[in-house]
RNA sequence: GCCGACGUAGCUCAGCUGGUAGAGCACUUCACUCGUAAUGAAGGGGUCAGCGGUUCAAAUCCGCUCGUCGGCUCCA
């Protein structure tokens, strides 16, 4: 048999040959440095045969996130070990690696908390100091239930035999010391080599996911070759928090939440700027577009959605209220108005698509414990639309969609956009014949996009096309969503009169765009750290007068500002220039303008960027074109 | 909702093993009138999240509730 190595070279092998012999068979050195083998994806423990044909690479000290992964999977087994050194009795769930460090799940009779990680940590260390090897053996599933049983481990035998039951035979185990676990592998050589581990954090955690099962404690920590690496580590956690939107909103005045209203925003003054210029971007292009915007009741009766079906599926989600013996629920999302506007007038195929766009403020009772910032609230702006249409004008509506939510995203720099499409899922409405050619038709409007596929990820009422961008963080965001519905114009019986004077039932394409506005703006927050393109930011220029014998001069540049349709402020307090001019860099202001003696005799004003230096004096006439164009040279 | 941690002035935080509150920033006032990231001084501001309990005495110890944070889960 052969295998492919990373440089496209086939490499011959006897039958049966494993990780190991593949690496010798390569040079002695790389034998001995060998820690695992990567099987395309799959990184695999070297005592496991290889089969024909797969593409491998030789796993060593060097090879960056793949020496990573094994380095931390081994680090994980070293801290349980040490918990199980200082909790005895501790039983084990599971210890993966996970992307920037790794986490093991312990059940223990007394909390742990953070206030045992430096004797957790100093354990780790004793035990990594001893540099002992890990051992790898195999047992029989029975054998491994019977010897996980023995040693008082529920969890492990709960997966034994769940690997039992997925067709295995054998399963191996590792040990260093006194410590044995359950595992795949693959790990270091010993436990000198698990790198500089620091423990992070503790929460808990369901085993196996699920509510129903016990929940175990998880502790998260992390490793890194080198001090220096776990330290840059830690300082980047550090920056990260700097830009969060919770505490670029407040220092900002953006928006806060008040406990009278838990997972409610409130939107300050500045804040509303931030919403209004993102509404009237989307209503500039929602025009063009050939859309009409509706507004459609906050709360409607619930007849009206045991009619849409969220009564039987929604309504935990949903807050309900009686007036006078009747009762309403608030609307948790915006279809079902849209259906009615739909249906409060006979409909003709010459109206079609007929495009009905809404802001529309939603109400969702989310469970208190995964409310976060603007990222996970329970009222949110939807920038909805609702399309109705005939299924074959689906592609090229669906088609200007995706055109228009990239040409939006880029507005705000996102460029990296990724798209998905979700197709049927087994519990599904409407024939197949239908499915098919909705797919079908999305597919085309894909277009030569590059997406990916979730096979059955879509949802039962029809497909959908999901739409992810990546910040500057690198972080991915799903933020627009594109779904075709089969099922709503069904339920509340929409027709149109056909061009034969048949009645037909139209499909709708739900879409969003930013998905939520809130949420989009805490994206915006983070994604900029609070530095905000100039045609968003709520205070685009600051007026600074040298001293009070300059602030009629200031008051005048800014109602010319003002007049030209800049939002500008003037800062006349008696503080030190310098103090102001920290201040209004503190407050991201994009423009900061100094006047003085000078500047009074030109007619200009001292133009200084933000985060950037004195740039040079601006006449007053052309001021505001003149930051305009300064901002789009950004 | 569940597990864990936390809740002291608008913000960031001190307040040791119980003896009825403090700093910096912010705010107000006064002085300074300043040339590109913090001028100085004075002052106002807290029923220590809420309720209940233990105690001669509670910010501090205990219980409950609410909220926040980190996760689980779910999603936009």
């Amino acid at each position: 048999m052969h295998v492919i190595l990373p440089d496209g070279t086939n490499l011959e092998l006897p039958d049966g040959a494993t990780g190991h012999d593949a690496a010798a068979a390569i040079g002695p050195g790389l034998a001995k440095a060998a820690l695992a083998v990567r099987v395309g994806d799959e990184m695999r423990d070297l005592a496991r045969p290889l089969a024909d044909g797969e593409q491998i690479a030789i796993v060593t000290g060097k090879s960056g996130d793949d020496h990573l992964y094994v380095m931390r999977h081994s680090a994980a087994h070293v801290m349980a070990e040490a918990v199980m050194s200082l909790f005895p009795g501790t039983r084990f769930g599971f210890g993966p690696p996970i992307e920037d460090g790794f986490y093991y799940d312990f059940e223990l009779d007394a909390p742990i908390t953070e206030d045992d990680f430096p004797a957790i940590e100093a354990e780790i260390n004793r035990i990594a100091k001893a540099k002992a090897p890990f051992e790898r053996s195999v047992m029989s599933i029975p054998d491994a239930a019977a010897f996980f049983a023995e040693r008082g481990q529920p969890y492990k035998v709960d997966q034994v035999e769940e690997l039992g039951r997925q067709g295995e035979a054998d399963v191996s185990l590792y040990q260093e010391r006194d410590f044995i676990d359950l595992c795949r592998g693959p790990h270091v050589h010993h436990t000198g080599n698990i790198g500089k581990v620091k423990l992070l954090s503790v929460a808990g955690a369901y085993w196996r996911g699920s509510e129903k099962n016990p929940m175990l404690t998880r502790v998260y920590a992390t490793s890194f070759p080198s001090q220096t690496e776990l330290d840059e580590y830690l300082e980047r956690i550090e920056a990260a928090k700097a830009r969060d939107h919770r505490r670029v909103g407040r220092d900002l005045g953006i928006f806060y939440f008040d406990e009278a209203g838990p997972g409610f925003p409130f939107f300050l003054p500045k804040g509303m700027v931030v919403v209004n210029e993102i509404q009237s971007a989307l209503r500039t292009e929602l025009e063009a577009m050939g859309y009409d915007e509706i507004r459609t009741p906050t709360m409607l009766s619930d007849e009206l959605w045991h009619q849409s079906g969220h009564y039987d599926n929604y309504a935990d989600n949903m807050y309900f209220t009686e007036v006078d013996g009747q009762g309403f629920a608030v609307k948790p999302m915006n279809c079902p108005g849209a259906c009615l506007v739909f249906r409060s007038t006979r409909r003709s195929y010459r109206e079609l698509p007929l495009r009905l766009a809404e802001f529309g403020h939603v109400h969702r009772h989310e469970l208190s414990g995964v409310l976060h910032g603007l990222f996970r609230v329970r009222a949110f702006t939807q920038d909805d639309a609702h399309v109705f249409c005939r299924i074959d004008q689906v592609q090229s509506e669906v088609r200007s969609i995706l055109d228009l939510t990239e040409r939006f995203y880029a507005r705000f720099g996102f460029e990296d956009v990724r798209m998905y499409l979700s197709t049927r899922p087994e519990k599904a409405t409407g024939t197949q014949e239908m499915w098919d050619r909705a797919e079908e038709a999305l597919r085309l409007a894909l277009g030569d996009r590059e997406y990916g596929i979730k096979e059955g990820d879509g949802a039962f009422y029809g497909p959908k096309i999901d739409i992810q961008v990546t910040d500057t963080m690198g972080r991915s965001w799903q933020l627009g969503t594109c779904q075709l519905d089969f099922y709503m114009p069904e339920r509340f019986g929409l027709t149109y009169t056909s061009a034969e004077d048949t009645e037909e039932r139209p499909v709708i394409i739900h879409r969003a765009i930013t998905g939520s506005l809130e949420r989009f703006i805490g994206i915006v927050l983070e994604d900029t750290g609070g530095d905000l393109p100039f045609w968003l930011a709520p205070e685009q220029a600051r007026v600074i007068p040298v001293s009070d014998r300059h602030a009629p001069y200031a008051d005048e540049v800014r109602a010319i500002l003002r007049g030209d349709g800049i939002r500008c402020e003037v800062d006349a307090r008696s503080e030190s220039m310098g103090k102001r001019i920290r201040d209004g860099e503190l407050g991201k202001v994009p423009f900061l303008l100094v006047v003085g003696d000078r500047e009074v005799e030109t007619r200009t004003a001292s133009l200084r960027a933000r985060h950037g230096d004195v740039e040079g004096d601006l006449p007053l006439d052309g001021l505001a074109h003149a930051l305009r164009s300064a901002a789009a040279g950004k």
